[in-house]
DNA sequence: CATGAAAATGCGAAGGG
DNA sequence: CCCTTCGCATTTTCATG
């Protein structure tokens, strides 16, 4: 079912690269690796075709833009099987960032971002936990997010 | 302590494109946006120097890179001072991904990712579970994760 | 995989509302 | 003060060897 792409040094190199900052110009890397920039080009566009690289976006400073609360939300819904109806529900939340389905303690996980305390509470009791399916919830609060980066290609 | 700097709805508009896709051209947004593409490049150039936008980097299917196993996991250390050195070692492990420094049932919140589950066991007891600091540890399997998006500005 | 030229994009100064 | 027009520099892209 998964065929893995085969990658060698030069694509992990570019890969890489790319993962600290996607606008390192072609002709930069290929200095760095001592290949042309054709190739450079070539590889990349071979990478996003195999769809590993899936596009491109910017880093935003999430509490320049107001958001100071980030937490972790488990969720138990009331039969396993909500989970899709739950799902979709949860989707329309803009606070709502992330979601896994876990095994575990519970059904669903999300992460959550707000601009307030106040914020948190409006949307975890009046929007989350008024959603039908949900049974109970249990919250994490991050007052820190000290490593965040991405794994090593 | 937090002043936050003033967007307008041209920003914001910038930013939301720029999160989905930070290779849309300038010339691109003026368009749609109906300024001139020098306008579209001052702001993106204010939102930089103030901070808002922290850097560009690309979207990598970690799947095909056969990091197939993604998890959450709670670590609960033998006493809470022993914040910073946890964390050190923490900072070691390629497989960390993501950290959190939380309030609740833990100290520190991670994420993992890895190659197999084979591999995550290993990362568990040899290397997590191995930390001097490390009381105990609660794992969370993540077998999908169907949202995953950006806060809106 | 490299070369080199054409096209697209990014960039910044100068001027206008 | 912010926006625009305009020209130059850089970068991407692609045909060819």
């Amino acid at each position: 079912m998964n065929e893995l792409p085969k990658l060698d040094d030069l694509d992990r190199r570019i890969l890489s690269t790319l993962l600290d900052d996607a606008r390192v110009p072609y002709a930069e890397m290929a200095k760095r690796f001592h290949v042309s920039p054709a190739t450079v080009h070539v590889r990349v566009e071979k990478m996003k075709a195999a769809g590993i690289i899936e596009g491109t976006e910017i880093l935003v400073n999430t509490k320049k833009l107001g958001y100071d609360v980030c937490c972790f939300i488990g969720i138990n819904l009331k039969a396993a099987r909500d989970y899709h109806s739950a799902l979709e529900k949860l989707n329309q939340l803009d606070e709502v960032v992330e979601a896994y389905y876990t095994t575990g303690a519970y059904n669903i996980f999300v992460k959550l971002m707000c601009r307030s305390i106040e914020e948190l509470q409006f949307v975890l009791i009046d929007k989350l936990q008024a959603i039908d399916e949900v049974q109970s919830t249990e919250t994490l609060i991050s007052l820190q997010n000290p490593i965040n980066r991405n794994v090593i290609p």
